[in-house]
DNA sequence: ATTTAATATTCCCTTGAAGGAATATTCCCG
DNA sequence: CGGGAATATTCCTTCAAGGGAATATTAAAT
């Protein structure tokens, strides 16, 4: 993930409020458009941008576009925050670590 | 998380970058800048936008603020994608229950 | 083959975000 | 107090993203 286009992708509140739409499983670009309350257009357009960031993923039936969370993406994206935090989990750690060593040396010295 | 600024702030690639390059910890302004081979202002600019989206915050110390990654910002979204993720656990979950009841049925009926 | 439903694309316009350059602000030091 | 370093802000300009409206495309149905 060095990808700012995801980002970019879920900046635009409609596209976020897609994704948000879309937990539950994937819908058609009609009842997209119908539930967030814009037009058909408008829903097609962000459908691409979220299509090419690659957040999502169409399958055709018919004449129908079924529009899905794309799961690598989410993936890639908590992989990133974990290489992240991580380094803080590793700092957590060895302040543990030190707390641990401490309270040792007082035992067998105590007061 | 319903905060699509955070991602607006991240969308940018130098912003991005900024992120990737406080991963060890707080840095200057000037530290900053230079790393990224951008000018002074707009780092200063960036790293407002950043502030703002709560992705980071500052301490000053006399002449210089140090910019860092703010934690909570961050768990946030974690937060966030592991409540969409989770979703998919749940239904793998089921389906690895599902299969294991059909594997006790072989046991019970071979053949 | 024509019509109709579902979706995608195009064109135009407006607004906001980002960079450049200059300037303001803050703080330390002598 | 005056100067200089570090940072923030302002003004201006450019460019791309997003909405509206109209139109094109695709596929089904009759």
């Amino acid at each position: 993930m060095n990808n700012t286009n995801v980002f970019s992708a879920l900046a635009e509140p409609n596209r976020f409020q897609i994704v948000e739409l879309l937990r539950r499983g994937p819908l058609t670009v009609g009842e997209i458009s119908e539930r967030l309350a814009i037009r058909q257009p408008q829903a097609s357009k962000h459908l691409r941008v979220l299509l090419e960031a690659g957040v999502v993923e169409v399958h055709a039936e018919a004449n129908r576009r079924f529009y899905g969370l794309r799961r690598e993406s989410f993936q890639e994206m908590e992989d990133w925050l974990k290489s992240i935090t991580e380094v803080w989990e590793e700092r957590l750690d060895r302040l543990e670590q030190y707390l641990q060593v401490m309270k040792e040396n007082q035992k067998q010295r105590p007061e």
